[in-house]
DNA sequence: GACGCTTACGTTCGTCGTAACTATT
DNA sequence: AATAGTTACGACGAACGTAAGCGTC
C-alpha cells in the first residue's frame, strides 16, 4: 500500500471513473494508474471499482469506505505540508478567502487591512462566488476559509463557525414615503416594488420567510447578487431596497435614505467555513480572530477536531 | 513523502527517540530509518527531532504537529486494512476485548456467549487489566474495544460510550447484623471492617466519595481488584463487603447474605471505549449492540466521527 | 471504428542493507 | 570503550512509460 495508490483511486473516483483522464491530471501514464489500482485492490482483498469487462462503471460498497478513508489520508498529507510551510517560514505564506460580495465589499475591508498590516508577508487572495461555490472552494482546497451567510450548513466536511449576526434596513430615494412610516411594517414595504438579493444570497431566505409568515406576496422587481447593484437601482427609483444593514453607509450613500428594519426579519448569522480536521497556519487563526474576536484558536481547534459546530454565540 | 517515513518517525518517537531500537522494531536497518527521517525533514523544510550532535534528544514543536498528523494517517491505513478484511471475509476475523475483572466475570459471559453463537468464525480474545491498561490496549491497537468503569475519561483519542448504570450492595456472612439494619446507612457500614475494590477499580472512587460526603472514615481492611477475592474474604468474616450489585448471585453465593445499597452511593456508568475515527468491522458493531442495545451502529458511528461522547443514556 | 482499459517489457529511480566512519556518553 | 547516528556504496526491486492487445460502446 502506498500513497500513490490512494491518490490514484481518489482522482479516478473524482473524475467519474475515467482512468485516462485521471492519469493525465496526475501527470502520469494511464497503465500505471490502472496497475496500481489493481494492486491496491489485490492487497486489500476487495474490489474498489466495479467493472463491466474492462470499463470502470461504479464504486463498490467497500470502495466507498476505502475512498472515504483515502481522502482523509490525502487531506492529512496536505496538512503535513502546511505544518512544514508554517514553521519553515512563519508569517510567510498565502491565505485564500472565498466569500460573497456583501462580505468582501462591506465587512472584510477593515479586517483585511489590519491583517495585511500585521502579516505583510502573507499573500492574500480573495475569491468571490455564491455561498455554494464558496463552500466548494474550501472543500477542494482552492480556498482556505469560506465566509458566507447562506446555504452553508449542508456540507459534511466543513466546520461552520458563527461570526456575527446582522439584520436588514430599507433604503429608498431620500424623499420616499416609506422612510416616514412609523412604525415600519412588512405590509407597508410590500406595497412598493422591491429590490433585494437573489435567492441563495445574503440572507434572502429569511426575507422570504418573513413575508411568507404574514401571508404577504412581495413584489420583487429585481434581485441582485450584490448590494451595490441594489443601491444603484434604488437610486434610480425603480423600487425600494431591502439591504444588509452593514451595506449602508451614510457618507457614501448620501443619495439614499435608510430606515432600520431589524424588527421585521430574523437576524442572519454570517459564518466562517473551514475544512474539518484541517491544519491551519498561525496567521489563519489570527485572521479568523480578527474577523470574529470570540473565535480564539482554542475554540477553532476544538471545532476542527470534533464535530461541535455552533461553538460560541 | 511516503508512508514509510511516517511509520519511521512515529516509531522513533514512540521508542523514546531511539532510532536503532525503532529500526529493529520495524525489521529494517538503522541507517535506512535515519536517512528517511532526514529526507522527510528536508522535504517539509523543518526539523522534526532536535539533535545534540548526532543524537536525537527531543521532538521539536513542528515535530509534534507532524507526529500527530502522521499518527492519524497510520491509523487510517489500519482502517483501510480493516475495510479490506471486512468485505473480503464478512463474519470472519477477530475481536479483541480489553476489560476489567468485574466485567469479564459477571457481565460479559452472556453477551459473549450470544456473540460467539452468532459469529462462530470470529476469534474472540479477552484481555484483562486495570481500567488504565485497558484504555491503553485500545490506543496501541492491542484491543479493539475497552470496557471499564473508572479512569476512562482522560484519553483524548478514545471515544467513550455509556453502556449501563449499576450500583452496589453489601455482602456479609449470612447472620451478620448489618443485613438486618433498616434503613441501611453509611454510618452503620462504617462501623465494621470493610472489604472492597482497589482504588481505580470498579467504581471505587464513588465509594470513597459517598463516605467522605458524610464525614466518615471507613475502615477498609482489604482492597482487592476483583469481586471474587472480596467475596472470599467476606466469607471468612474478615469484614463486610461493598460489592458491585451484578457480582452477587444468590445461587452461586449461598454462603453470603446481601442487602441492596443503591441508595447510599452514586450509581456508576460502565462504558465502552473505542479509538476515535476507527473503522469497525460489522461484527464489532454487533457486539457493542449486544452489550448495550441502545448503542446502534448509527450512534456509534456518530460518536466515532465527531467528538460527541455521551450519546444515549 | 473509436475510445478505454489491460498486458508486456525495458528503463529508471528509489529504497534497502552492509560496511566504514564519526560523534556522544 | 561502548553506544548511537551518519555517510558511502552497491544490489535489488518497484514504479513508470512505451507499445501492442483486447473489449466495449
Amino acid at each position: 500500500m502506498n500513497l500513490q495508490q490512494l491518490r490514484y483511486i481518489h482522482e479516478v473516483a473524482r473524475r467519474g471513473l475515467n482512468v485516462s483522464e485521471a492519469a493525465d491530471a496526475l501527470f502520469t501514464s494511464q497503465p500505471g494508474v490502472s496497475k496500481q489500482i489493481r494492486q491496491l485492490e489485490t492487497e486489500l482483498g476487495i474490489e474498489i471499482f466495479e467493472r463491466h469487462g474492462k470499463r470502470l462503471v461504479a464504486v463498490t460498497q467497500p470502495g466507498r469506505a476505502v475512498l472515504a478513508i483515502a481522502e482523509r489520508v490525502l487531506r492529512d498529507l496536505d496538512n503535513l505540508q502546511q505544518v512544514g510551510d508554517e514553521f519553515a517560514n512563519e508569517g510567510v505564506g498565502s491565505l485564500s478567502i472565498a466569500t460573497t460580495h456583501t462580505q468582501a465589499r462591506y465587512v472584510l475591508p477593515s479586517v483585511i487591512r489590519d491583517f495585511m498590516r500585521r502579516y505583510p508577508q502573507v499573500k492574500l487572495s480573495l475569491h468571490q462566488g455564491s455561498p455554494r461555490q464558496v463552500c466548494e472552494m474550501v472543500l477542494d482546497g482552492t480556498a482556505d476559509i469560506a465566509i458566507a451567510t447562506e446555504a452553508i450548513a449542508d456540507y459534511d466536511d466543513l466546520v461552520m463557525l458563527p461570526c456575527y449576526q446582522w439584520n436588514r434596513c430599507i433604503v429608498a430615494t431620500p424623499r420616499h414615503p416609506i422612510l416616514r412610516e412609523a412604525p415600519l411594517t412588512l405590509e407597508a414595504i410590500a406595497r412598493y416594488p422591491l429590490i433585494t438579493y437573489d435567492d441563495a444570497f445574503t440572507g434572502r431566505s429569511l426575507i422570504n420567510k418573513a413575508f411568507l409568515g404574514r401571508g404577504l406576496k412581495p413584489n420583487v422587481v429585481l434581485s441582485a447578487i450584490d448590494s451595490d447593484v441594489i443601491k444603484k437601482y434604488v437610486e434610480m427609483d425603480l423600487g425600494i431596497g431591502i439591504l444588509a444593514r452593514m451595506a449602508y453607509n451614510p457618507e457614501e450613500d448620501r443619495r439614499l435614505g435608510m430606515v432600520e428594519a431589524s424588527h421585521l426579519f430574523e437576524s442572519s448569522t454570517t459564518r466562517i467555513g473551514l475544512r474539518k480536521r484541517a491544519w491551519l497556519r498561525a496567521y489563519i487563526y489570527a485572521f479568523i480572530e480578527g474577523f470574529a474576536p470570540h473565535l480564539t484558536r482554542r475554540i477553532v481547534d476544538a471545532a476542527l477536531a470534533g464535530g461541535g459546530t455552533d461553538a460560541g454565540l
